[in-house]
DNA sequence: AACTATTTATAAGA
DNA sequence: TTCTTATAAATAGTT
């Protein structure tokens, strides 16, 4: 329908294949328009050009969310589900495995032990002695490190200028270890794998043997 | 274009319509396959006949959720995203709290206990102790329990017929128990806020005490 | 962006 | 539905 006939296929001329583009686009605009009244249809038409254009067409009896679902009602393909299906599921395993971490921490912490038979309550002690022990061991050394620190900054001011200005600072980081004796009291009584440990002072009495 | 001019506005005959629809419909998805062809296009014709029938017609160099990201890029109107983003963030709060679960685990395992201070290290500590002892009571009321059902059911069978095969029931039910005399002697030291549990054995000898 | 010769779409009828 | 065909509408090439 023009001056010539034309062959169906890609109009290599930039310039030509825009103005096509341009003039067919309003052509199908214009019948989809038709459509919508004459056939009271719904209809969504999305266009973009070779450039990336962006054009629309859409029935005023309906929005594009409109348009979307009853695509996915008719066409039972649905664009989001996979992913979205996937990542629901994804939740669902996060929530499952969350659900088990709590109850592991709630029974590590003496809760819920009414699930447990008695082998799994075994287990479970044991697993907290342990534990346990690696703490008491892990605080322990932490002491030893803050009291060798101490010694070795109490011994450069003594150095320094023979003027030791030990009070606050003594206080201050004593303050961190309210119960050290009784804690170093409850590790003699629990250690029974290693050697006890002990606190080497130095000639500063700080109160911890 | 036709025998005759028509006004553009909805056919009210049912089958007219259909008709006109169904023509009009394939001029309309010929036109669009030609100006995905000559125009390099992409193009997404969705259609919906007054009577709910569905039709469409998509460029082959794309996909409709393709269309849709276009759309939603060209329009910045976003059909989904604040269900999806919800969603998402839904499930970043749970990976979080999953993450924050995990770790105090592995503390409670005694591990990752150099992100620890002192504080939190005798914190830790505290907690395990009175979690440990709730497990230990747990067990020993465990233990208790199948004692006492044991006593039971031996005085049941004795009521009967005079006649006890305790051998192979007390053997499996003992199976249970490996380590029950070891565990009874360590609740003992460890066992400093309530009174020492005691097992009534009646007249049954079953080497528990 | 207009023009217009020509092709194409389609309304009505069968 | 599909085919036919007279006619309306779209548009290719030109200005």
């Amino acid at each position: 329908m023009g001056r010539g006939k034309i062959e169906i296929k890609k109009i290599e001329n930039a310039t030509n294949r825009q103005v096509t583009y341009s003039k067919r686009r309003n052509g199908l605009f214009k019948k989809a328009q038709e459509l919508t009244v004459l056939c009271d249809a719904k209809v969504s038409l999305i266009m973009f050009s070779s450039t990336g254009k962006f054009h629309e067409f859409l029935s005023p009896n309906i929005s594009t969310k409109g348009v979307f679902d009853l695509y996915q009602k008719a066409t039972g393909i649905d664009l989001w589900n996979s992913h979205y299906e996937r990542m629901d599921e994804n939740y669902r395993r996060l929530k499952e495995i969350n659900k088990k971490l709590r109850r592991e921490i709630r029974q590590r912490m003496g809760g819920d032990l009414n699930e447990l038979n008695i082998k799994e309550l075994q287990a479970l002690e044991a697993k907290m002695d342990s534990s346990l022990l690696a703490i008491r061991e892990r605080k322990v050394r932490n002491l030893e490190e803050r009291h060798a620190n101490l010694v070795m900054d109490l011994a450069k001011l003594d150095d320094q200028d023979g003027i030791v200005e030990t009070g606050g600072y003594y206080e201050s980081t004593m303050g961190l270890l309210p119960t050290g004796a009784s804690n170093l009291y409850a590790l003699r009584l629990y250690q029974n794998q290693q050697p006890p440990l002990v606190l080497h002072h130095g000639t500063n009495d700080l109160r911890l043997a």
